[in-house]
RNA sequence: UGGGGAGUCGCCAAGCUGGUCAAGGCACCGGAUUUUGAUUCCGGCAUUCGAGGGUUCGAAUCCUUCCUCCCCAGCCA
């Protein structure tokens, strides 16, 4: 175990890992841990997705079992075979392997069929006949209770042959629903004789026409988890509410002989609220559709796809999950704890190198015209074995606009003139002065080297300066594209109401978009960035994390992304 | 106003079968190292656990009243 690597330590405590490890220790299901992540394939994973991944497979793997994922393909006129691969995607880079158990709900559309008649068969369930409209209005409110439909009380064999006849084709989609019959004056909603089964004449991604009549989540996932083994069925606490029929579903179920006990068990969690982002699946889909962002790839969106191209890590991830931890407490979390993660695995796992973002022209004026040599610089700090490079030096180099002052403001110790600072892996420079055009506007620095102050000779020590510069050779650097991406929102809570708003104001999200989410810039690179390769990802040194960009990046001309800067605690 | 959840340091979050129990992380503030104003290192950081009352020798942990926030009335998931 190492202090710097947070995914090496001890996991923490928390109440899911606590209810696991006493079924445990109570040799519930003897022990074994079976969980299961099971998205709808109706669009693309996000921020929030990651930290249900990583509860479920980091469960199975913490404690030896597995982890299954499960397609909930249960809603015809939603999903899509497009998003099932973006989310298979999407796991396997986050680091998770399922193995053989890749399931799709859609595979268990005959068992469920089953379990229907079965309930029928008890008594359980029945047809009923009420328009949407007015199951709605039969249904109660909150406060008060529903009344029974006149269909309720059909005969078994009534029951049998509807449900038979809504599978077969025989009623327009809305006409006829399968309720399971359990108490329209329960406090809980969902307890209310709640629909399980609809007709929907729609062809299914994957099961294509066979089917005229598709059960509900509700009924679905509880004989999914069943059907798969699972012990812990880990859902967000929006469905604690229906842990109740969960419950009552699978009893009923096992009672009739088609699972074995024990059941699985429904275990909630709060879902994950991120600042300065939206998460909302309609809010991306708008983002998205009304051009906002380039596509769900954006390194702006909080998809795993575009944090992907953005440059994050996967290990970054885990870190972050591991970190916010688990509990079931409403709770926001800042996006700068998710910023910190990718910095701290970044630092271990990119090599440095450097690129002058924002360019400002360097002259030694003692150094020889058309001269040059190589200075050497090492690929990592903290792992000398990954080598060094070199990088040519030469009279005229690039250096970043911030790093020159005509008139230094306290505590800046970079280029002034008069003063002396050292060329990262180079040379000491003392500045003379700068060249200025008719608008006062500096176009060139100037400055004197100190040949004896080469870095890594002998006498590279004798001036102790506080400045340290990055550079590139102006005679060699290379031109390319580099995206400087920030948050895509400028306020913490995108669309919320602020202290002050007028009585009937209405707020929209797309009003805290932040205008400078994106800056596309020019910049020179090293030499060997040139052949950086796609998904590559560097520490650009005094900048931040950069990564070649997987989609436009070219043989011999790279567009690196910024996916998080360093920290910057020199305050102007 | 029915039901189900939640309230512990700026942000997360352990602890909640009562007795070094106010862990840990992030942030923040010092200080040390440093050819990235980065990293790393060392130190500091809740007499208090939403509020009040009660039980007890002793309560964040038990009882009680109250306050605040979230979820539920899809033939969505």
């Amino acid at each position: 175990m190492t202090q710097h690597n947070a995914s090496d330590k001890a996991p923490a405590s928390n109440f899911i890992r606590n209810i696991v490890e006493e079924d445990r220790l109570n040799g519930k299901w003897q022990g074994r841990v079976e969980t299961r992540f099971p998205p709808e394939p109706n669009g693309y994973l996000h921020y929030g997705h990651a930290k249900s991944i990583c509860l479920n497979f980091g469960l199975a793997e913490q404690y030896g079992g597995t982890c299954h994922l499960r397609f909930d393909d249960t809603n015809p006129e939603k999903e899509e075979q497009e998003y099932v691969d973006a989310i298979i995607d999407a796991v396997r880079w986050l680091g998770f392997d399922w193995g053989e158990h890749l399931y799709f709900a859609s595979d268990y559309f005959d068992k469920m069929a089953a379990c229907a008649e079965s309930l029928i068969r008890a008594g359980k369930a029945y047809v009923d006949s009420l328009s949407a409209e007015d199951m709605r209005a039969w249904r109660g409110t909150l406060t008060e209770p529903g009344k029974d439909s006149p269909y309720r009380t059909r005969s078994v064999e009534e029951n049998l042959d509807l449900f038979a006849r809504m599978r077969a084709g025989e009623f327009a989609d809305g006409t006829h629903v399968l309720r399971a019959r359990i108490d329209m004056a329960s406090p809980n909603l969902n307890l209310r004789d709640p629909a399980i089964y609809r007709i929907r004449k729609v062809a299914h991604h994957r099961a294509g026409d066979q089917w005229c009549v598709y059960p509900m989540y509700t009924f679905a996932h509880p004989i999914e988890d069943a059907i798969e083994n699972i012990t812990h069925s880990i859902c967000t606490l929006e469905f604690e509410d229906q842990r109740p029929f969960y419950d009552w579903l699978l009893d009923a179920l096992a009672e009739a002989g088609h699972f074995p006990r024990p059941l699985p068990q429904q275990i909630e969690f709060a879902r994950l609220n991120l600042t300065y982002v939206v998460l909302s699946k309609r809010k991306l889909i708008q983002l998205v559709d009304e051009g906002f962002v380039a596509g769900w790839d954006d390194p702006r969106l909080p998809t795993l796809i575009g944090a992907r191209r953005r440059g994050y890590t996967a290990e970054g991830f885990r870190r972050f999950a591991e970190r916010i931890g688990v509990s079931k407490a409403d709770s926001w979390i800042d996006i700068s704890v998710l910023e910190e993660c990718m910095r701290e695995h970044l630092n271990e796992a990119a090599e440095r190198r450097v690129a002058v973002l924002d360019p400002l022209k360097l002259i030694l004026t003692n150094y020889p015209e058309g001269q040059s040599e190589l200075c050497q610089a090492p690929n990592h700090p903290l792992k000398p074995e990954l080598g060094k490079r070199d990088m040519p030096f030469g009279r005229e180099l690039w250096i970043e606009r911030e790093d020159f002052m005509e008139e230094p403001v306290k505590g800046y110790h970079r280029l002034y003139p008069g003063n002396m600072a050292r060329l990262r892996y180079g040379f000491v420079v003392r500045c003379t002065g700068c060249e200025k055009d008719a608008s006062g506007r500096v176009t060139a620095v100037l400055a004197e080297y100190l040949p004896d102050s080469k870095s890594g000779t002998p006498g590279a020590d004798n001036y102790k300066v506080k400045g340290n510069l990055h550079w590139v050779s102006a005679a060699h650097g290379h031109p390319a594209e580099v995206r400087l991406y920030d948050r895509l929102f400028a306020h913490p809570h995108p669309g919320a109401r602020r202290e002050g708003d007028a009585e009937g104001l209405e707020r929209s999200f797309l009003d805290d978009l932040n205008p400078d989410s994106v800056r596309v810039i020019q910049a020179w690179l090293e030499p060997s960035l040139k052949d950086a390769k796609p998904e590559e990802r560097f520490q650009f040194e005094r900048h931040g994390y950069f990564v070649a960009d997987r989609v436009d990046s070219r043989e011999g001309a790279p567009v690196f992304n910024r996916a998080v800067t360093l920290k910057d605690t020199w305050k102007k």
